[in-house]
DNA sequence: CAATTTACTTGCATAATGCAAGTAACCTTC
DNA sequence: GAAGGTTACTTGCATTATGCAAGTAAATTG
């Protein structure tokens, strides 16, 4: 596995203990695959990522499970495959998500086009998008047998 | 100067291009130091970010100038004085700050105390908490006579 | 039962960061 | 007006993290 600094767990700056689990070039863009881009499977958030590296994505899984952020099922027809998806400590990251979307928005203009699932941002109200956003994840939940989250 | 990786300048998801300017460890954690912890001075950023080294913020402190984040002013009675403040752009990024901060006080609460400049938080909306901030800078700013940002 | 899919691991090169020390310009004090 | 301190950095080198290509093992498909 590959080792992580944790520079500041002792800091009591909830920012500071934030950026530890979050902070990172690659995490939030898994957290984002899972809430919004219907990414389950490591095959697909290996090629979804913007190009994470195996080892990369192989580590944060597990650092995002032990954290309680996201878990896995194993479907009782495939028993090789693994769906992950959020808990909801890890939905719950949604608002810095939408915050940091919304930004890039205002700011860098020179984005084409939006990603689909993002594209409701420019009309909703963020409590109306979550809602929408969170709807669509328990319906998928639903749909593989997952209860709990 | 450190070079910095740009892995998705070409994605057009607002998220990965937003994390490509503050998606690293230090990098927010300068934008809280400027916002909410009064800090504006090199040495004072050193001190405050959880033990940051000295090239890796004077890197951050370039790139921040660089995608018009941060400025400086040089006080007069002080010419080897620089004081870094935050642009509307940088400000901007209070969303995504507090977003961690409020998902960070919900799961971590092994948070003994909270800085002071983020107390008001838990009983202040968003807005209040936002407007709140903004005209302590505007506050601070005016004392400084500087008139944009 | 051989080929394929899936989820990884391993090894090694490259890039980013941490740390200690040094520098240059400006101020302050005697 | 020189000596020493302050401020904002740089530099060099060790350590750590990441990128990339290849390999592995178990489950499944043909």
């Amino acid at each position: 596995m590959v080792a992580k600094k944790e520079h500041s767990l002792k800091s009591s700056c909830p920012i500071a203990c934030g950026l530890d689990l979050v902070g990172d070039h690659w995490t939030l863009l898994i957290v984002r695959d899972l809430m919004l881009f219907g990414r389950h499977e490591y095959r697909e958030l290996l090629s979804s990522s913007e190009g994470i590296s195996s080892n990369i994505l192989s580590d944060r899984l597990l650092k995002l499970q032990q954290a309680e952020l996201i878990r896995y099922t194993i479907p009782a027809d495939n028993k090789r495959r693994k769906l992950y998806y959020l808990t909801r400590k890890g939905k719950d990251l949604v608002h810095v998500i939408i915050g940091l979307a919304r930004w890039s928005l205002k700011y860098r203009l020179d984005l084409e086009e939006l990603p689909k699932s993002l594209q409701s941002l420019t009309h909703l109200s963020t409590s109306e998008f979550v809602t929408q956003v969170f709807a669509e994840l328990k319906q998928w939940e639903q749909s593989q047998g997952i209860a709990d989250s």
